[in-house]
DNA sequence: GCGGAGGTTTGATATATGTCAAAATACGGG
DNA sequence: CCCGTATTTTGACATATATCAAACCTCCGC
């Protein structure tokens, strides 16, 4: 019983979006504009080129030639950086419908690595022919335009966390966050598994394992969540917002 | 005697730009690429809306609607975030010839403040016009993809800094970031002027003012650098580079 | 040149988070 | 189902940085 409720929590996106999104794999790049429905047709030509990833796998690697963008269709992904000295930190958890690759426009080389968190399938977007057809397709352009600057605004998002958040804000926006783009795509906002270790969390949020783990274990002590390992139960949203907005 | 020469290290950006740029504002849009004379007429052209600002002017505030990216023309600005509680974050500092701006194209509405820390000169670029304009020029397009990207790529950077670095670490990368960003532009890599206060330093690396002080001291007594309030002189390009390299 | 205000340096102390270590729990293969 | 391994939790302690406070510059207007 238990057990079947844990197999349908831990796959939501997958099942639900592959069916929801079968021949509209931009979904992330097309949806907030009106395209014509033969467009979209010339757009999803593009996405031919689909490959799964198991858990471990690489998408992509720091120094790899740069040449597509790519769409996740079903799994999820983190983007992490290697400093020389050893020392990696995970810049980003990208999940199914998001949009991954921008790093190396500006270099046509990856900055980063790309590793799958679990079994994955994406569409690759070959940026040249995303350029040339964008040329003729505004409303394309556009959307590629706002996509890369989402980016932007993302990454200044998780600067100010990182620069003047304490642990335990972090934690809530780490959260807060996750629980919108999950409800952004249909999903329950309030109960949802996470695909990374503490270690990951604590790499993206510019803190250690242990203080991740008792930042939950607090949160589940003043009964804002509900905490099984990697099973998050949001009890109390409203107070968890409220952790963010006033600073102590 | 002293005096004259500190008026010469105040100002380099402002009048070696100025007379080496004076009809080319969009050094940092186009140089990378090769766009004929003609084209790069037409790109210019978009060049007409210049605007003067004076220390603690806006640029433009969080919230404002978005029509243009900026390309500095002289000056310096910084780009901030406010916290609803208050508390705000410097996210950057962008120097003559860079652009700035990008953070509004996903929402049409900026999501921070950009202000002036000297007088300083822009150019509004229309942003429906780089659209329309860079269908025609895949060159033009190109690029504005790769500043773009370069945007995303320079706030991993930072992300690192925040997340994975310690004090006198992300002062040495700020230092440095400053030193290779001034010697693109042709100017001395190893004495320069910082526009802003150490509060502001410590906001961008996520330090108080008093670290970023403290960790100044330091690498002067280290004979890293030479310090003089806001004159900054690296003495030891290579040691200040291994601080980064070598994890301590 | 003087005086005041804002910015900077330096010092003493507090605290959040890191570090090290061990126990508890979850997970996967045989 | 059980065992071995990896992950997570919890605890005790160390430390980098924040905080608070005072003295010191520097710049600017008078």
């Amino acid at each position: 019983m238990t057990k079947a409720l844990n197999v349908i929590q831990t796959l939501p996106l997958v099942s639900q979006l592959r069916s929801h999104c079968s021949s509209c794999n931009l979904r992330e790049l097309c949806m907030p504009v009106e395209i014509s429905s033969n467009d979209m047709q010339r757009i999803n030509s593009l996405t031919q080129l689909k490959r799964g990833y198991a858990r471990g796998d690489y998408l992509y690697r720091s120094g790899d030639p740069f040449h597509s963008l790519y769409a996740i269709r079903s799994g999820s992904f983190k983007t992490q950086v290697l400093h020389e000295d050893g020392r990696e930190q995970v810049t980003g958890f990208q999940m199914t419908g998001e949009i991954i690759g921008m790093d190396a426009i500006s270099t046509d080389v990856h900055t980063c690595d790309a590793v799958a968190m679990e079994s994955s399938e994406v569409c690759a977007l070959p940026f040249d022919q995303l350029e040339t057809m964008s040329r003729e397709l505004p409303s394309l352009q556009r959307h590629l335009h706002k996509i890369m600057s989402r980016e932007i605004v993302r990454d200044q998002g998780i600067m100010l966390l990182l620069g003047s958040m304490r642990a335990e804000e972090r934690l809530a926006a780490f959260l807060l966050n996750f629980s919108q783009r999950l409800a952004a795509r249909g999903f329950s906002p309030t109960q949802f598994q996470l695909r990374m270790s503490r270690q990951e969390i604590g790499s993206y949020l510019g803190l250690k394992l242990e203080t991740v783990s008792r930042a939950f274990s607090h949160f589940q002590d003043e009964g804002l969540i509900s905490v099984k390992v990697r099973s998050i139960e949001i009890l109390d949203m409203t107070r968890l917002q409220t952790l963010l907005k006033s600073s102590s």
